[in-house]
DNA sequence: CGCGTTTGACCTGCGC
DNA sequence: GCGCAGGTCAAACGCG
């Protein structure tokens, strides 16, 4: 697999999704070699035994009415023939509408087909999200085994340089899985992966396809409700989700305490940035920014950074949801459509796009991913 | 008095 | 090395 640059993420492409022109989209990914996801192309479903026998059979029998009856029809039209004029034309008229009627059966037929075709690429995407899922945690089980065969817990405060007021919780934090609501976030997450039709996510290409070099630190950062320890090793600081809304109000209500610790005015923009932290439990780490976007001071963009340490409000979770998941998306290895934005037309309401922060994403050394609600 | 906000100072990373 | 900008800290302040 190519080796992408850390700041185009890949998100999903629009195109991708096999219900709108499969076609062209899956031969433009073989021909990018990205992803080794088989393209799900109407060979899939014609390759249903029953239904394709019945469909050549609607095809052959259509077409051999055209040519048994159609053509010779139009030949009776000629006036060496001794047919009645009125007797020719009606015979063409009864024929067109029993091809119109035809047509609308099959028209109602290919509907099914396409329904099926859903189906069944639903089904392959939840597959591909559950062996995706599997790979991730078995990555985890085994750098978990190095690492506590290398080192002992103590080590955290260490090696988290990058934020020593949480370094005292890490060893905790791996110590004690994360409650209840965090676990129900995690497999909200999942399903909500395997939602977006056409998400290639490539674990075929090796055990390390998704965390080798750079692309290390976006998997493990983003992941962190299962990478918690890959957070020491990488480079990137954190990688973020954020949110943008249309709100009046200075604050999204996204259910969960915050504390205001700073405020700052970004360049390029008039409205300030504000900072808070997660208050709901003693050591949480998780931060979120807060400004008024530059160009339509009604959006608020709030972004996210960190893991909660503790479980969430039913309130949160639902925003908890949105951002992991589009953290896991990210994860995934999809591609950004050109318009770099995302679709998602089975569920979900909002799109996603790889924007970042007006005045912050020049200089982020990581990636942030935009869910844009607005 | 406790808690949250404000705000100026300080730290850090990056580009020139 | 210097300046700039983002991010954080912590004392001062306000409010219930």
């Amino acid at each position: 697999m190519e080796k992408q640059n850390p700041r185009e993420l890949p998100l999903l492409h629009s195109g991708d999704f096999p219900n709108q022109n499969s076609g062209e989209a899956d031969g433009a990914r073989d021909e990018s070699g990205d992803h080794v996801k088989p393209p799900i192309t109407e060979l899939d479903f014609f390759s249903n035994p029953n239904q394709s026998h019945d469909h050549h059979q609607e095809i052959k029998n259509l077409s051999s009415s055209f040519d048994s009856d159609v053509n010779t029809g139009l030949n009776l039209l000629s006036s060496s023939s001794g047919v009645s004029r009125t007797t020719d034309e009606e015979k063409p008229k009864a024929e067109m509408n029993r091809l119109k009627i035809e047509l609308e059966r099959l028209h109602q037929e290919n509907r099914g087909l396409r329904s099926m075709l859903d189906l069944i690429t639903r089904s392959y995407n939840e597959l591909q999200g559950q062996l995706f899922m599997a790979v991730q945690k078995q990555e985890l089980q085994n750098q978990r085994e190095k690492k506590h065969a290398v080192m002992n817990p103590q080590t955290w405060a260490a090696l988290d340089v990058n934020e020593p007021s949480a370094s005292d919780d890490r060893p905790q934090d791996l110590l004690e899985p994360q409650g209840n609501t965090t676990e129900v976030v995690s497999k909200e997450r999942y399903r909500w992966m395997i939602q977006i039709p056409g998400n290639h996510t490539s674990v075929e290409d090796g055990p390390d396809q998704t965390c080798q070099s750079q692309d290390t630190t976006i998997c493990s950062k983003l992941d962190q409700s299962n990478n918690e320890e890959q957070v020491s090793e990488v480079p990137f600081r954190k990688a973020r989700v954020s949110v943008r809304a249309r709100s009046e109000a200075p604050l999204t209500m996204d259910g969960c305490q915050w504390r205001k610790y700073g405020q700052k005015m970004a360049k390029g923009n008039p409205c300030p940035r504000a900072y808070y932290r997660c208050t709901m439990a003693a050591g949480c780490t998780v931060r979120k920014q807060v400004q008024r976007c530059a160009e339509d001071k009604s959006i608020l963009v709030t972004t996210y950074e960190g893991n909660h340490n503790h479980p969430l409000p039913p309130a949160a979770i639902a925003m908890a949801n949105a951002t992991s998941a589009a953290a896991a998306m990210m994860l995934s290895g999809s591609t950004i459509s050109k318009d770099g934005l995302i679709h998602f037309p089975n569920s979900l309401p909002y799109a996603s796009t790889m924007a970042a922060l007006s005045s912050t994403s020049a200089a982020a050394p990581f990636p942030i991913i935009t869910l844009d609600m607005t």
